[in-house]
This record gives C-alpha cells, structure tokens and sequence, in this order.
DNA sequence: TCAATATATTCACGCATGTCGATATGTGGC
DNA sequence: GCCACATATCGACATGCGTGAATATATTGA
C-alpha cells in the first residue's frame, strides 16, 4: 500500500524550523519503523552487506517465524526505508539509497541544539 | 529512574559492523522513544530553542493533558535525550548534547550501504 | 503552618502491535 | 496441469503504550 507517500518521503528533520502536525506524524512513523529490535537488526543486516538480501536469510538469523520476518520487512519497506526485489521465487531486500540520507539528516540535531 | 545505563549510552549505530541482542534493543529503544508525534514534536521545540524549556509551555503547544506531557518527557528523559532541570516549582528540559551526537551516528547509515 | 501552583505518579481504559499457526498467493520445475 | 518451495496474508492472542481523571509530591509565598 505505498500508494500514497511513504513517511521518509514526507517526514520533517527533528531540527526543522517549524513543524506542523502531519511532518510530526510522518517522523514519528519513520523511527516508529526502528523502533524494535528485530527491524534494527534487518537494518543492520542490510547496511553491513554489498548488495540485496534474501528474505530468508532473515529467519534463522532473528529467531522468528516467517510470517514474523514478513511482517517487518513489509513494515521496513512500507515506510520507505527498504526495496523489495523478486528474484524467481525469492525475495531481495535493500536499503534505498535516497531514504538512508533522508534518514541521516532527519536524525541529525548537531547544531540546533546547545 | 536512570539508574542503570540509558539506551542512548549503550545502543550501537545502525551501520556497526556487528550487532548483538542488547545493543540492537537498545538501538531499538532509543528509536521507539522518537516514535511518537507528541515526542517528536517536544523535541522538535527544545531544537529550535535556544535554551532548556519550561514543563508548562508543552501542555497548551501539544494540546495535551499534563499527565500525558509529564509522561513524555520522562520517556525521552529516560532513554536518555533529554535533560531535567528544577528552577523553582518549575521543570525545564534540553536536549542533551551527546545525546544528540549519539542519535546522529546511530541513525547515520551512509556509506555503509549502497 | 497553610494555601496555591507546578509537576509526577497511580490507575484504568482502549487501541496498536509483535508474535505465530493456518492458509493463500506466487514462482519455477517436472 | 501438478507439485514443491518461498513469501504474503489472515486470524487470534497477549502485551505494550498513549491517554486522561484522580491523587500525591514538591516548591513558593503569605
């Protein structure tokens, strides 16, 4: 259902100079999306190797169910964070490039603040 | 409260090279607490402020009650962003400033993928 | 000491979410 | 078409969490 926008296209930084109530909403739901553990490691999984990662790689890797692994993944990757890739009846998982930046400089308070 | 070790001294950044359990919980942690509009926003304010922020000028900014204001920012005081300060009756909070360091390179995934 | 104000805590409610079993969908090989 | 395998979706359950009313605590001033 990425029909619309997906928050990391649409969210503020944290050091915006104004933000109004749907930026907030849209940030929150970006660091919503790392807020738990297993998707931190997918995360992680996916900037720490040079290309695209199979979807299940992930399950003996996080110790959960497929349609555990699943459901995070459709999380990551709803939120813009990730690029889904159907290779034959294998799925391949990335980080888009354009939302990591988004990602950095939404997190990014150096400067704002102190 | 802040006792033992709050995620933001003790999360790893996105990009490690290798991530446990404890520090991709912590990670994880640190995110949930900016996953939250209401929170996001409160940190938002303190960005964009030059200096700490009294308790009372969120209430009428968020629209909520102050229960539910005293609860946030005790949620992003424990994970360890944020820095209580007693002036008299009143409470003013700022951002901390490796805390603020600390999210940056954690949510820092350039150059580690792609 | 007492009253007034600011903040924190407790409690309860309702909703969101992580989890997994069962099942559906999709893809390739025969 | 049929079977095997990978992935997604559905349904249900337990837990977590945001919220506010009521209450407790703390600080100031009279």
């Amino acid at each position: 259902m990425a029909a619309v926008e997906a928050p990391v296209t649409c969210c503020a930084p944290l050091a915006a100079p104004a933000l109004d109530e749907e930026e907030a909403a849209a940030t929150a739901e970006l660091f919503k999306a790392l807020g738990d553990p297993a998707r931190v490691r997918i995360v992680n999984t996916l900037a720490t190797n040079a290309g695209p990662v199979c979807a299940c790689e992930f399950e003996p890797a996080l110790g959960l169910s497929q349609p555990t692994v699943s459901h995070h993944l459709k999380k990551l990757t709803d939120v813009g964070l990730l690029e889904r890739e159907q290779r034959g009846k294998w799925a391949y998982f990335s980080l888009k490039r354009d939302a990591v930046e988004k990602l950095a400089a939404v997190a990014d308070l150096k400067g704002a603040c102190c």
